[in-house]
DNA sequence: GTTCCGCATGAATCGATAG
DNA sequence: ACTATCGATTCATGCGGAA
């Protein structure tokens, strides 16, 4: 029986106090980083970044179950040819509010944005911040494992000589390849580094960022019937991954455009769920097999 | 005609006011993290580390030229399941001392230390943080570009009309591009994240960092005659690196022992110089007894 | 069914110019 | 002097239609 996700529209810091204490087994979200999207969010001034994410997180910190892992994605932007500090002075104000700071994962985007400067490179990597309420959290640590030995052995014999320059590490990447692919093969833990790409469609607007982020942290750290919140929604990415993985889901969006596309993407969801169902469709289970590798 | 590089026996808070003011290119220095190397500079404990480093950063802001940088490899450890703050600190209390926090590089560690915990991964990746003393600084960025990657090959095989001409995005994003403007192009700029391998030689050595990475920062920041500077040498790669690419190297190590290791290399270095000498320049002499009176 | 190939898309930043 | 706006610059990827 499918799950549906349970979707607010407004601001976070209003419907966060309708979900319960201890509730949320992940957190995992992408807020609105400093000064950028203005034309879609008011845009949070750098200056006053930290006061308006606190009362946030304070909330975050109630609704999360004490086995929980909120997962927090934000990289700071560059102000007067220096990075920013407010993502540091968040990091500290926030294990005064009580989070612990467990660890910082990072994400090295394979393609990052273009562009030249005479005294900086390209940005490509974010911080992906691991806050937790207690020293012990659930964490499924096989859940991820990625393939080695032959597998990659193959796959690198394959790569033109710029990739093994720039790119032969396998150990932190291999999320979202085929499963099917990895049987019979040895499996590692992966790193704390999680090397993908950006996901760029063509069509009318992208994910914030690519699915195989949210599902990454949604297997490491959930099992089935646990439940994620994501209370910067957007596109609703997190939400319709976690879905998709039998994860309770919850997204909150501030934006109508945003939230209405969601919960349209919901319904019609379960409409073809009703008659996949009936019909049992073949090729749509293979599809969604192979797209999310789950179940 | 080689140079050679200057060298310290103490405790780099006392050696560094031997160096005169505004006279280092470039300082890229792996100094111990908290706890680690206890035999070294006494165990600089977690709570004191920010403390600790402060006169140094101090001193190694005088020694900078203003349009020099200084590279700093740290990693913040675990402490107790969380990890530790001071690294922020340290970046927030460089800034009060008139650093610029330029940039964050991250080092993407090919190969990481084996381990499994319970609740973390292995850890793959290090901050290399730039500072600078002023928002212009030397930096030379065709030193240190990348070759392209494949799909270039097929797709400047042939132009299409919008390739040939100035093609903006279409969502007001401000990007745009010009694909003819990239035939023949081999090279691109690279990005803030440093995906090398560790180096696993069976010296007894303890954490050395790869050869690669000073060699980045010095072909990046640095020309030919510039001068290098790691006050915290060790077993000296830094210097030995910028050495053999032609530049000026002062290095400072507090244990007798890597002091006296990193010499004899550099004596018998000198010994197959003094053979060439006879040959010598006016300008190579005067140079190297500039260096000497340093001392 | 595969593979190939064109194309649109970026959580950007700097410096110059205008108000 | 100080702020706001605007143009220039850049590269790897996934998608979809074609071969």
């Amino acid at each position: 029986m499918p799950l549906r996700p349970e979707l607010y529209l407004g601001d976070c810091r209003e419907e966060l106090r309708k979900i319960p204490s201890d509730s949320i087994d992940l957190i995992v979200t992408s807020p609105p980083y400093a000064d950028q999207r203005q034309t879609t969010y008011g845009g949070v001034s750098v200056d006053g970044y930290v006061e308006w994410f606190l009362p946030i997180s304070e909330e975050l910190l109630r609704v999360l179950k004490p086995t929980g892992t909120f997962i927090l994605n934000i990289k700071e932007k560059v102000v007067e040819g220096e990075r920013s500090t407010y993502v540091m002075e968040l990091i500290l104000e926030m294990r005064k509010q009580g989070w612990l700071w467990t660890e910082e994962f990072i994400w090295h985007k394979k393609n990052c944005v273009p562009g030249k400067w005479p005294n900086r490179f390209r940005d490509a990597w974010e911080r992906l911040l691991q806050f937790n309420k207690n020293k012990k959290f659930h964490m499924y640590q096989d859940a991820v494992k990625v393939p080695i030995g032959n597998w990659a052995k193959d796959r690198l014999k394959n790569l033109s000589e710029t990739d093994k320059i720039r790119d032969n590490a396998k150990n932190g990447s291999g999320f979202g390849k085929n499963v099917s692919n990895w049987l019979g093969k040895e499996t590692v833990y992966p790193t704390n580094v999680i090397h993908i790409a950006t996901e760029c469609n063509n069509k009318n607007h992208s994910a914030a960022f690519p699915r195989e982020l949210p599902e990454w942290f949604i297997k490491l750290f959930t099992r089935e019937n646990d439940t994620v919140l994501d209370p910067f929604m957007g596109s609703g990415t997190t939400i319709d991954v976690a879905n998709r993985m039998n994860r309770n889901s919850i997204g909150i969006e501030i934006l109508p455009s945003y939230y209405e596309e969601v919960e349209r993407q919901f319904a019609s969801l379960q409409q073809s769920e009703v008659s996949l169902n009936e019909s049992s469709s073949e090729h749509e289970s293979v599809e969604l097999t192979r797209r999310y590798a789950l179940r």
